[in-house]
DNA sequence: CGGATCCATGAGCCGTCCTCATAGCAGCAG
DNA sequence: CTGCTGCTATGAGGACGGCTCATGGATCCG
């Protein structure tokens, strides 16, 4: 018999103010008034018996306790969809003769160059076969948690992540390598000896394997440049401000004054995957995602 | 924006009627009335627009859209329990000095010679540690679902099951094997022909492999008794009565009036391991349990 | 045909949660 | 210092949802 109760809507304002930092823009968000917000944390966090938000001027920030009660709370609410949608295929599988027809929102987190190069033809096929499905993607930097920990924090159903030794899927979470691509040398198209350009890098690309190679080669000038993204690298390296060492995917989209070159049978490489959350890989619609990834990764996979 | 809001109690109601199946007996679990029962259950319907139970003179049984259903709203109701007490204990965590103690219900699912032989001194080690934890064990058949089933349902945190080729860890749920251990002859004592002896078999015991091994034993019978449980198997071995092939936890508690035969190099052998979902595995209170089911099993594996 | 045992339904009550209005507080500009 | 502008806190009142109570309908049983 536990006194604590939570309904649906505290867990929403608890999400909304977590993200909003702020009661009022929470209260906006919820389409409701501040007064209703400050009620209801009030009421959570006597129920809880926690300071869940450390109130200020600035607004709301969560504190340490905040934070973990707001990843939960998202992770729930996801969860009494998932409820909804997955009883409603039930009942529709039931009669006999119909193919249940899976939909509902999917969420998806990917980083830049898998939401511009991997994914549109994976989506375009998943709504292809599967009208009711609504996909939506948010791009998220490889940094820190990276976009597993959007996943983690209940904030998308399905993550593209590169994993590997330094970056495992996280023990809460479930998921597979989807490819393996190569790292190759990308320079301005007709460039006499590209490899004496200034090296362009950016975040978000190093794993530690990857980063042991470029320490191993000679070649590779110490003064190096640093861009935003990957998608501003590739466009500096087309003006012939200098050479960098990209992932195919981030390559898709390299413009024509540039050219790429192999870097040998010793090259380094990354591994591509997915991310879920256990209880939602069980779901129709995240399952039927994984099915359009896994058919469109295994012949690049072939390819390496 | 969904229009479907299921409420902590609307799950509770949910989970009480299909388990007593009935609105009386469910309200009863409740502490609430018949008439609260039938409102709230009519609502749901209404909300999901789906039908989760065929009501009948008998009471009310659940649909597979309200199985389901239930499964989910058990789970949910979980993971609000873990919301709560994982954010005291962050809080508690944050102030500096203190040392988190761990608490809080953990509701552990086992087939009987677990729970009889490996999980006590496990729960005592674990009680004496953090005597916050209060651990509750229920005994479960190891058949069909069995004790991932009971996982899965959500009506358990952990479950001590039998992992094999056969009954792999579902793919929503998360786990590791124990220990592996050896099936042994087990007879009455002084006997001087036990393989003469008629087999008694049980239910539970059965993976392929052993199967498998059983049938390329030509001394064998074929006459075989069937027991209950593991337990009834081996008092009827005591007196007397026939041979069983057993697993060795549930060889601990044999009578003196038996005797063990090893059965050889080829001899059959089970893996025992437990089972939890990927968001209690995360909590607490389940990794110290698995902590202390580490480390009682180690020794016995490399006994094997 | 009562009687027992289910669930269904309508009326009315009560608590919860929301809105509205207002107060308190901190920074900032003049 | 004062007034303005963000922000949150708080109290009073009202709408709504969910509960109880009482009753009705269906089915099985002796």
């Amino acid at each position: 018999m536990s006194p604590v109760d939570l309904a649906p809507q505290e867990l929403r304002t608890l999400v909304a103010v977590a993200d909003e930092r702020g009661f009022s823009a929470a209260a906006v968000r919820l389409g409701t008034t501040q007064s209703a917000v400050s009620h209801a944390v009030r009421g959570i966090e006597r129920k809880v018996g926690v300071v869940l938000f450390e109130r200020g001027r600035y607004g709301a920030r969560p504190t340490a306790a905040g934070e973990r009660a707001a990843a939960h709370a998202r992770r729930i609410l996801r969860m009494l969809e998932v409820l909804v949608t997955e009883t409603r295929e039930a009942a529709r599988d039931g009669k006999i003769g119909e193919i249940g027809e899976i939909g509902g929102p999917l969420r998806i987190a990917a980083f830049r160059s898998a939401a511009l190069y991997l994914l549109p033809p994976v989506l375009e096929r998943l709504a292809a076969r599967h009208p009711g499905i609504e996909a939506t993607v948010t791009v998220v930097r490889e940094v820190g948690p990276g976009t597993a920990g959007e996943v983690a924090d209940g904030r998308a159903d399905l993550g593209i992540a590169t994993i590997g030794t330094s970056s495992p899927i996280p023990p809460e979470l479930v998921g597979d390598v989807l490819l393996e691509e190569p790292y190759a040398l990308v320079h301005p198209a007709g460039h006499p000896r590209p490899r004496s350009l200034p090296l362009v890098d950016w975040q978000e690309n190093c794993s530690s394997y990857t980063r042991q190679w470029w320490a191993a080669q000679d070649w590779i000038p110490t003064a190096t440049v640093r861009a935003e993204d990957d998608g501003a690298v590739l466009s500096m390296v087309g003006s012939g401000l200098g050479m960098a060492i990209m992932p195919g995917l981030s390559l898709t989209g390299a413009p024509p004054t540039t050219a790429i070159t192999d870097l040998g049978p010793e090259r380094p490489t990354r591994r591509v995957g997915y991310v879920t959350t256990p209880e939602l890989a069980a779901t129709a619609a995240v399952r039927a995602l994984v099915r359009e990834l896994r058919a469109d990764a295994k012949p690049q996979v072939r390819a390496v």
